[in-house]
DNA sequence: AATGAATGAGTGTTCATTCAT
DNA sequence: CATGAATGAACACTCATTCAT
């Protein structure tokens, strides 16, 4: 019955919990409960509640670093950006319910290794936008670049319009910001 | 010994703690223990937790619904649209830690009563700010110009650099967002 | 405003709640409430919780008393154990809500002091009506006529029909046992 | 040490401790002391305290059940309703110490689901010994015969005899309400 | 690969009671 | 005659975790 995918179930039901009700809210009784096991089956797959989180994160943090590590082999040229912008995006929307967790529990993800790791690559993706020497603005627009396709992603479902036009429509607004800020006005 | 203050005091303390560690973490516990009262003191003075919370919510409700208020009844002009932002930066300087809880427990206060209502009055300033007829992006501006202020007060610690010219150049992205919208490109 | 009838006022009211609710399941805090004033202010009246309970036997306590001084002051006759019957449904009509209390919390009574009282004018009211040496079905009969009287003043409401009528059934129920085990047989 | 008879000796135990001293104020403290456990373990056997209650009940339930089935489908002659109230002897005797409990704590089963379950029950029960177009005080007999059961199990050690004396005694008193009952004086 | 049974530390909450004012 | 403020002890319940089987 129960075949060597319960590892990935139990990451899939974890997924879904801590999304839907945050991560401390979700105890690892009702994990089981959704999977029909026990709480000590997940300890044989996982050493602590921790490491679901942790393992949730391993999935999503290759893609992103691979986006940094090809930045920076990059020209530092606007076309470089704006296709930074691109491949984020789409980073984003393959991993879109975890992105959605830590929009949700910031506070939560401050304190646990996979959000430090997270903010450093955040700082990373931020550097490679940004020139360090320019105007504060110009700072600030492709810091809001990140984050209006962070929060937009989730909190943007209380605006009527298509999904897809919603995220072309987050991605050009994004491109612009940098854009404005490369060329400096 | 014991004065009138006791529940200023727990307000000040739950803020500083709900802030620091989140709502969920922070148990009546610590906070009594902050506060050198039993747990049961907390009670004489708030029926429940989530009734400190909210508490803490009653006086930041006030400036910004009368924000909404007031924008409601000035024409939808450029110049009322850059007002509100303006007046909304302030709004979220004056209660700055309360806004960083909000910011990093987004999910728990989804299922919280302030949350709805903070929720409710976001989505009017956001009306506010755009044209339901407008195009896509420029929806997309004026949501993003709002999330940049909320976002950007309090992530911009990892970027040096003078807080107040931090503040005034966010300030400054949002209504060159919002501007943007208004005049269509 | 408030005259000196608080007294009575808390006296009713914790009468009527430990009717309803049960002793250990009402809190001073309800009682208070009830009554628009503070639990410290119960404490200006009562010494303890236990107390307003005792209280309200005292008024209960003394027609039995005497009802029971009564009976051995008279002989021992059929007459008289029928007219303390009559009597003590007069009693038992007149302090229904205490009575019903009583039937219902008979645990919480057992380890009270009015409760220790109270069964000892119960025996002593048996003691009227049974003649020891009388075989035991009669001696169960003027037992059985106490209980009845009890139980069937507050558990009839399951079956229908004029109070007053299932009051003076009851009546004769128990009047009719009593006669049985007087005439032996 | 830690066979599977757990959840046997938790039931056993608090059936003792609510007894003894009444359900509200019977902590599961206790009860997990008096087994040297911890009170968490009590929650792997039982979902909640009244879980526990109701657990009690339902060893008792099912012979009652049984012998009002039995009842319904017998005649409603005087034999049949003779033997009810044997048979129902036999099932007090068998359960003594939950009726002893439900006796002392009838505030508190009012508002649990076993309470309600037994009162229907006890309903069920005197609609197979009464006779609906009878007169009130025959009625009363019927109620009065199991009532009187109840009461005299349990409170009748106040009254010199053998215990097998005083139910027999018990039982031959409340026959004989019903017969008369029955045959109408 | 998983369960059954249990634990220790904790949670939010309620209670009867006290006492200075 | 009463309140405002507080306490200490308890309560039902939940949690992440452990470990023998």
């Amino acid at each position: 019955m129960a075949r060597g995918n319960t590892r990935q179930r139990i990451q899939d039901v974890a997924l879904e919990l801590f999304g839907e009700q945050g991560y401390e809210k979700t105890s690892l009784r009702e994990i089981a409960e959704h999977l029909d096991v026990t709480k000590a089956a997940l300890y044989y797959h996982f050493k602590t509640k921790e490491d679901i989180l942790n393992s949730l994160f391993e999935s999503v943090s290759q893609p992103i670093d691979k986006l940094i590590e090809w930045g920076q082999g990059q020209p530092r040229s606007l076309e470089t950006k704006q296709e930074i912008l691109r491949r984020y995006a789409d980073a984003l929307a393959a991993a879109a319910p975890l992105f959605r967790f830590m929009q949700e529990n910031q506070g939560t993800m401050r304190e646990l290794r996979p959000g430090e790791h997270f903010k450093h690559r955040m700082i990373s993706l931020v550097d490679l936008l940004r020139d360090p020497d320019a105007e504060m603005p110009d700072q600030v627009r492709c810091f809001t670049a990140l984050m209006a396709m962070h929060a937009g992603m989730f909190a943007l479902k209380d605006i009527e319009g298509d999904p897809d036009d919603k995220r072309s429509a987050i991605l050009e607004v994004a491109i612009e910001l940098v854009t404005q800020a490369h060329t400096g006005h």
